[in-house]
DNA sequence: TTCTTTTCTGCAAAGGTTGTTGTTTAACAA
DNA sequence: TTGTTAAACAACAACCTTTGCAGAAAAGAA
């Protein structure tokens, strides 16, 4: 993820307004490593800025989704996770406390056994893209 | 995913009964491959059994995840799919309409690159498991 | 068949997320 | 600095998926 004021720059570039909801957003988020769900980002957000809404949160998550700034991480752990984009892009994420761990890649292979760190039941591998009927029809 | 016959077998060992309701739902689960939603099985059963209600469809659902038979897929579609265990248990998902394929594990090197069937855009492994903390705190 | 216990149905409610609407505010230019 | 306009905000309602609950129904054993 950018800095904050890169993101400011690429927001305005790209004709959104900075509001001191969204600056504080980039702040909260930027080397975020928690994973934070929407609610958390929500309550953080609310210490400083007790006005500010949910409804809000959401926008601007959504917002930098779509600007590929942060990512979505959905899992079944209830509620979406936002994570500022890394690279080594490889998630665990613990059956009893559902808290989600980067893991680097080039780590993915020595984690895969069982080692003194985090304990490994199963690993799945996640394609994302565009299947073959889609592309078939869509015109992208 | 076991027979349906096997189900039933499994079931009554478990002290669980055998009902019209479960025993249609071994038939539309085995060898489904579509990774169904809770609501399209429910759909399903309805057409063969309008009386059955889409809760029990849920418990029913809830009880073969838990036995290990069917796994619960959870990878921001808006609704949580259900899927018949098999082995090579990899996906490709279509970010425009979120169908589920299954990927064989030695054809997953192959479909990183694009290729003519489907475009791979990411890919992204997930590890589950129990982190160190709560295996510093747990029992188990 | 009858009894016991599980399961089913129907409904309500919870949790997360999005739509709507009227008001406020940032951006830009004069 | 001030005015104009489009965007963003807060508040609230609604939506969707999933689960909790209570009474009615049915499976399985005797």
């Amino acid at each position: 993820m950018k800095s904050p004021s890169e993101l400011t720059t690429k927001f305005r570039a790209a004709g959104l307004k900075i509001t001191p909801q969204r600056a504080l957003m980039f702040k909260l988020l930027h080397g975020n490593t928690s994973h934070p769900s929407a609610d958390a980002i929500y309550e953080e957000a609310q210490r400083v800025m007790p006005s500010i809404s949910l409804r809000t949160v959401y926008q601007t998550l959504n917002d930098l989704v779509a600007m590929g700034e942060i990512d979505q991480i959905d899992l079944g752990t209830g509620a979406t996770r936002f994570d500022p984009k890394t690279e080594g892009h490889h998630h665990f994420i613990c059956d009893e406390c559902s808290s989600i761990h980067d893991v680097q890649v080039d780590t993915a292979a020595a984690i895969s056994v069982e080692d003194s760190v985090h304990r490994v039941r199963t690993a799945e591998v996640v394609f994302r893209g565009m299947c073959a009927s889609c592309a078939r029809k869509g015109s992208n």
